[in-house]
DNA sequence: TTGCTTGTTGACCGTCGGTTGATAACCGTA
DNA sequence: TACGGTTATCAACCGACGGTCAACAAGCAA
């Protein structure tokens, strides 16, 4: 008789596809353009039913860029073969890699998923891990404290550097590499602090 | 008889009393945790009242800190008659004071920058203004990709290296503005970008 | 056909930024 | 002292947000 008035899908399948539509959403708008009703309505489920799945906006926003931050983080680990400042060369290649075929994502992330108090802890923690793999392929003990000031806003420099390269798209991602190595080592040196790499 | 319900202002002394509130309010609470209703409560009106001064919450937000930018604008102003490098580390000097006495204000400012869409702007906007003053100071002409690049990251550094000195407060004014104004040498060096300077 | 499991929903809550028409405080005047 | 006009002020409202909940119905097993 009626034709149901709603599709009724297995736990996984549903979980699965609003994964999957909800990394396409977050990474091609802005986290506070994205309200929950909309996704429900793009995806064509209520939104209650987006909240029986996920405990939280945020949470099914982490959870939806979990892929995302595996890859990130699988990327680039250096290779512990190599002379540490080949390591850096490796890391920052990939990463950089990552950001240009990623690039709304990516600037959407800095510009906004950075708002919402347990993303920017995310990222936050992904910039503190990296300092202290810097920092320990570089120091041997406890870095002095200029240093880590300046390894800090080095990373800074990264994100604001490859805004700034999305948005123009002038120069040639191994120039901005090697700009982020050499401004690297300019801000070790500024900190009185290079270490020894030879 | 009754006693009136409410105490009828003038506009001038509302209008002043509303901005010098906001400033004490918006400076030391981060903008998203202040609804204009709490800020309303507040200051003992309604919350119609704010928006018969103001036109809007970010509009409010703006003029709260007019003062404080206008601050900004004339304390790192530089000096004319110095050679370029001077000038920058004057301003430089200015600009870390003024961060060091409004310390809470300047975190909440940074922290909510990432998420809050109208800061973003605001800050984005300083930034933008700030390099093309570092710019037009150190190249007569059109800047190349690469040092418009370095430039937009130092900027990032310089947020970043201030947030982690507040947070860590162990090293000296002096020391910061020196890295700072190192990074920056090592930024345009990096960029095969150093001007003429001497 | 019935009944059970559970995936799914519509209706609801409090709060947000923002709007509007009515109200009442204050002042000039008589 | 009373009154009338100006306008500073407010209560009530709006749509949209993130989030919650009791109830419904799709699909399978009998």
């Amino acid at each position: 008789m009626n034709r149901p008035s709603y599709r009724r899908l297995g736990v996984d399948e549903r979980r699965r596809q609003l994964l999957e539509r909800g990394a396409e959403l977050f990474t091609s708008h802005p986290y506070d353009e994205l309200s929950m009703s909309k996704i429900a309505a793009e995806v064509g489920i209520s939104k209650a039913l987006l909240y029986h799945y996920f405990p939280s906006k945020q949470a099914y926003f982490e959870e939806t860029l979990s892929a995302w931050a595996e890859q990130l983080r699988e990327r680039t680990e250096p290779d512990p073969d190599l002379p540490p400042i080949e390591q850096l060369k490796g890391s920052l290649d990939a990463f950089l890699a990552l950001v240009e075929e990623n690039a709304i994502a990516y600037k959407n992330l800095i510009r906004s998923a950075a708002g919402v108090t347990e993303i920017r802890e995310l990222i936050d923690e992904v910039r503190l891990k990296t300092a202290q793999r810097i920092l320990e392929a570089l120091y041997a003990q406890e870095p002095p404290p200029k240093a880590r000031t300046a390894i800090s806003g080095w990373l800074w420099f990264m994100d604001g550097a490859c805004l700034n390269w999305i948005e123009h798209r002038d120069i040639e991602r191994t120039e901005l590499r090697d700009l982020l190595l050499g401004v690297l080592m300019g801000a070790l040196l500024a900190a009185d602090a290079v270490p020894d790499l030879a």
